[in-house]
This record gives structure tokens, sequence and C-alpha cells, in this order.
DNA sequence: CAGTGGTCTAGACCACCTT
DNA sequence: AGGTGGTCTAGACCACTGA
């Protein structure tokens, strides 16, 4: 292959504080990161590899891996043996994070507002202790809000959550559900999420200003808290013609199973 | 808390074999994955620390913390500081891979079929072309199938991809794609995924045996190889009534971003 | 306080790719 | 053959948890 600047390693611009409270492995992997996803460094761009940026870096070879491998969780750098470590193309930059799937309206500057419709304490029946994992009898708020899009209704979205997690109307009128989670410290783990079709009922027409029968996307989605306990359920609707849910997979994250 | 067999380790049985070529890491990792995905394995179970279990088979302690992190980056375990090593939920497991969410059906024992409907060799047009990041006039291939589940029709799928990682018509109407594409040696990276809805038109609802204006759930897909190249992009319709698309999304992969 | 996972080091050898 | 990432070792110290 033509020699050219993809082919030159490319020599990241790395300080080291090794008085700082933050991980030497992310003190390199964060800047490296952030020049992949600015756009700074192009898809097929090689790096250094590991021993030559360790010894220049002053760090242990042991950091440096950690860090690219990281990276490469992330869907960010491609490595190969013999031949090196590679930014990946743009496409797997585009990843998906648990709040993101929510909250990525307000990244496409579609000037997104929610109303919260409703917000009602309850006692967990049958299924909805069986949904959030709690015994029934327990105190629960189920939410109902409205998002817009643009000044046009997007999606209705359901919550049911433990009291002990839920935000104050408040706090969730001001802010997206996640973020209100975030503030009070809770640290979610993962996300179980189910994506399927119906058509629009009368009420749901009637809120999202749509003739009844049209194609709605629909999303369940269950939350859980990194000690194991369900943190919220939600079911969600939206206009199929508006909204489609975007996520990556990746080969790695399944060579266990 | 009042002590119970959950919070005393359980002792994992595992064999180390140094002569194999299976690195150490992976078989410390793997009987505790097939524990855990058994069922073997409860929710909650505390496992060994990992300076023990280095000590009792004689592997470094970055060993076993390598398995343990895969495990944990599989949602299979979870680890506090202080606290110990534990198995997640069962939710956490219930984990999707690249291949698993099109070959499904096979698992949940739903008798599937797959009919080649169509596969037609020409030049890529503009569109395509930029769909498969190759250049406008290159051989690709597309394929059209119907899916089958219990007899009755569930999908339709359509998938084009470069010549070069097309299977041959035989090798298709007898195996999955995913499975073609893997016994050709191609290995899959990533794949970003779009899911919405829309309603069934004229042809589909005849093909899927559903009344015109059905809801119908719809995915893209554009599947990446290790180097980088686009191996295939896909739109399948299912019949939104017999299909939803799961997948579980985790907060460490995000970490980066 | 003791126990646990989190970070880091400075090496070593091997497998694979490119030239 | 030389360069690269992949694996592995035997320590060390720190931060957090829980009794």
């Amino acid at each position: 292959m033509a020699s050219n600047s993809l082919d030159e390693p490319y020599l990241v611009d790395i300080t080291i504080d090794r008085d700082s409270s933050i991980p030497l492995h992310t003190q390199v992997s964060e800047p490296i990161s952030a020049l992949i996803l600015s756009g700074e460094l192009p898809a097929g761009q090689l790096l250094e590899d590991e021993v030559t940026l360790s010894a220049r870096l002053h760090v242990s070879r042991p950091t440096v891996r950690r860090a690219f491998h990281d990276l490469v969780a992330a869907g960010l750098l491609a490595r190969r043996r013999g031949s090196g470590t590679r930014v990946t193309l743009p496409h797997i930059h585009r990843k998906i994070g648990l709040t993101s799937l929510y909250d990525d309206l307000k990244d496409a500057g579609l000037k997104p507002r929610t109303d919260v419709l409703s917000y009602e304490v309850s006692l967990a029946d049958e299924g909805r202790a069986e949904l959030l994992g709690c015994t029934k009898g327990t105190e629960i708020v189920k939410i109902e809000r409205l998002r817009w899009s643009n000044d046009e209704p997007l999606g209705i979205m359901t919550n049911i959550l433990p009291i002990e997690f839920a935000p104050s109307f408040t706090d969730l009128s001001r802010h997206g559900l996640y973020h209100c989670l975030r503030d009070a410290g809770i640290k979610l783990a993962s996300a179980t999420q189910r994506v399927g079709a119906k058509l629009a009922g009368t009420r749901e027409s009637e809120l999202l200003h749509l003739a009844e029968g049209s194609p709605l996307v629909t999303t369940e989605r269950t939350s859980i808290e990194e000690s194991g306990r369900i943190v919220e359920f939600g079911r969600h609707l939206y206009d199929a013609n508006r909204y489609q849910v975007t996520f990556t997979l990746f080969a790695e994250a399944t060579a266990l199973q």
C-alpha cells in the first residue's frame, strides 16, 4: 500500500498527572476518545504502538493496554496483531448509551419539551409488582408524560417506579427522568429493551395528533441499578413516522456466550 | 444480614490445562459463564474473591481479574469493592448478540423456515453504494427471503451485500445468512440497527397473510466486519403482533462517552 | 479493623502480520 | 526477520465496604 498519512502513527498529545485522582488508564484513553469522537482523527488512522506510547508517557505497558482495550470495547479502535491499532469507521462511533436512548432528542436539536400528564402514587398490584420485582402492595409511582418535538407531540411515555427511586413532580417537570435519577445518585447498570409496533388507538391518536390506526413504535424498558434492583419499568409509544430506535451491537460483548 | 448460602462463596470447579491453546483467563471465565447461564448459580450468589481463586488455581491474580472483568462486561457478574463478586439478576443474562438478533427464532423452538424469494446480482446504484460504503457500479447481490414460524409467514427480509461477501444461493437456502457468513470466515465486529414501525402495503400484506394496514416492525441493519468494511445492509419487516426486537444496554460500555 | 476489588509496575514469552 | 498485539507473572499500594 502506498504510504500515506493514515499509516504514519499519530502521536496523541497526552499529559499524565500522577497527582490526579483520575486513573492513569483513563488519562490515556480519554483524550484519544475525545479526538476520535470530535472527528479530529480520521477513520483508519494508525496510532502509536503500545510499547512506544507507554515509553513516551512513562507509564507501564499494561496501563496503555487497559486504555486501548477500553477504547476497543467502546468501538472506537480496532487492533490487529502485527499490524497495529487504528481508528474505526464512524458508523461504529454512533454508539448508543443507557441514557441517550431516551434523552437523544435534546442532542438532535429538535427543541424537545415534556409535559407531565399525570403523577400518581399507588400500591402495586400483582402485575406491576412483578414488573418491578417487588412485592404486591409496595408503594409505587406511576408517571405519564407527553414528549414534544418541534411543537408537535411525538411520544407518550408511561413509567412506574418504586417510590424510593421516584423523583418529585417538580423535578420531573424540569428534567428528564434519567437526569433526575442520576441527580439522586442512582447508578444504572443496565436496561433491557423491547421494541415493537402497534396501531394508534383513540386516546393515543388524540394525544399524538394522529389519525386512528396510524403506526406507532412501542418500547418497553426495564432499568436495573448497580445492586441489581429494578429502578423503573417504562412503556413508551412514538409516532413511527418521526421516531426510530437506534442501537449498536458489538461482537466482542458476546464472545463468552 | 442473616447468613445464607448466597453469602458463602461458591467454589467453582475449574481445572486449568496449561498445555491447552485456550488462554488461561478463558479457562477461568468459561466455566463460570456456563454455570450462570445454565441457572446453576443463582442470582446474588457470592463467588470466591480473586486472590483466593488465583491461589487455588495456581494462576496469577491479573489472570483471574481478566476473567472476572470479561464476565462483568458480559453482564453476568457484578463486583463491589470490599463486598465481593456476585452473580447478577437473570434479567441481565438475556443479553443479545450480533447473530442471535436474527437467528433467535431457532432458539425459541418455533419451527422456523426461510424461503429465498429472489437472488439477484447487479451493479450498485448511488443509493446502494452509499449503504454498503462502496463505489457506484460495484457488483452486489440482493437477496429477498421470507421467514416462517409455525407455518405462518412472519417476516420479509431484504439484504444487499458486496458480491465478495455474498453466500451462494444453495448455501443460503440451507442456512441463515449469518451462519453462511461465519462459515465463509467473515468475522463481524459490530452492527448498527434501527427499529421502527409502518403499515403493511399491498405486497407486504399478501406475503405475510395480513390485512393491508396491519402494523409491521421495521428493522434496518448495517453489519461491519473486523477490518471495518460493511458486510451487508438489511431491511426487514415483521408482523408486529408476533415479533419484537429485544436487547440489553449496559452502562459500562458508555463510560467513555 | 480486616477483607475486597481497583490500579499500577517491570518485566517475560508467544502468535500473528507485514515486508 | 522485525514489529505488533496477546498473554502471563509476582509482586505493590490504595480505596472502599462491612463488621
